[in-house]
DNA sequence: CCTATAATTCGCCATATAACGAATTGTATG
DNA sequence: CATACAATTCGTTATATGGCGAATTATAGG
């Protein structure tokens, strides 16, 4: 109940289900998800801090950059389950859309902002 | 993306999800809930208001009592897969089973409580 | 009718949470 | 080695949330 709890908290914030729908198709370095989100530096960070906590993602370091990404298949079950229910549900949401398109925007200029 | 976010909210507290995962077995009224839950009357109330708002549950009145269920197959998939993963993740925590045998005892003690 | 029980609504309070800016750490590059 | 940028941590603040009790509404039964 616990980390099942922890997962359903994670997914409490709009900010943070943006994050995991974006992240559902590529990583993106901490960065990115800034601009994708329009929120302060401080703030995505920490709402990347709790989706790590919750195990629903996973850092990699790159030189000055951090690229997170949504864990592997080896995830517990209940974060797996997790995020197939985002991926279902936000499949024909508008806004959702909107976000990829962004997202999609944002890695196609990655040459002017995070590449090494 | 507000009607999952709805649905999300109404998943991120325990009490809330211990009610989904007791009304997964069966209708339950809310004084059986209250008793479940050992949490003030109105504090229950509320949160089955919510879970309600989010198209979760659904009551139906019979007498004095209101009996809570979960929507049927006829509701968003969003909602439909949340249920589907609070039952698959819980499947086998120790609080869901403990809770679920206590859900068993009120139930059959019903002829003493919510009958008429 | 009057009372008891079920359930909800309302107002209050304590805590949790999300947002920000400032300060800090780490890494690449001039 | 100084500077710029990425990212995090920390402290603060405003708002959201969960809990309760008191008051209210509705229904069954004496």
């Amino acid at each position: 109940m616990r980390n099942f709890m922890a997962t359903a908290k994670a997914l409490s914030d709009e900010g943070r289900v943006r994050i995991v729908a974006a992240l559902a198709g590529q990583e993106l370095c901490v960065c990115e998800l800034i601009e994708f989100l329009e929120l302060a530096p401080s703030t995505v960070s920490k709402h990347l801090s709790l989706l790590k906590q919750a195990r629903i993602i996973e850092g990699r370091k790159s030189g000055r950059w951090i690229y997170y990404r949504l864990v592997g298949d080896d995830a517990p079950v209940e974060v797996l389950a997790a995020i197939e229910w985002v991926r279902s549900s936000l499949r024909d949401d508008p806004v959702a859309r909107r976000d990829s398109e962004r997202v999609s925007e944002i890695v196609a200029g990655r040459a002017d902002a995070c590449s090494d």
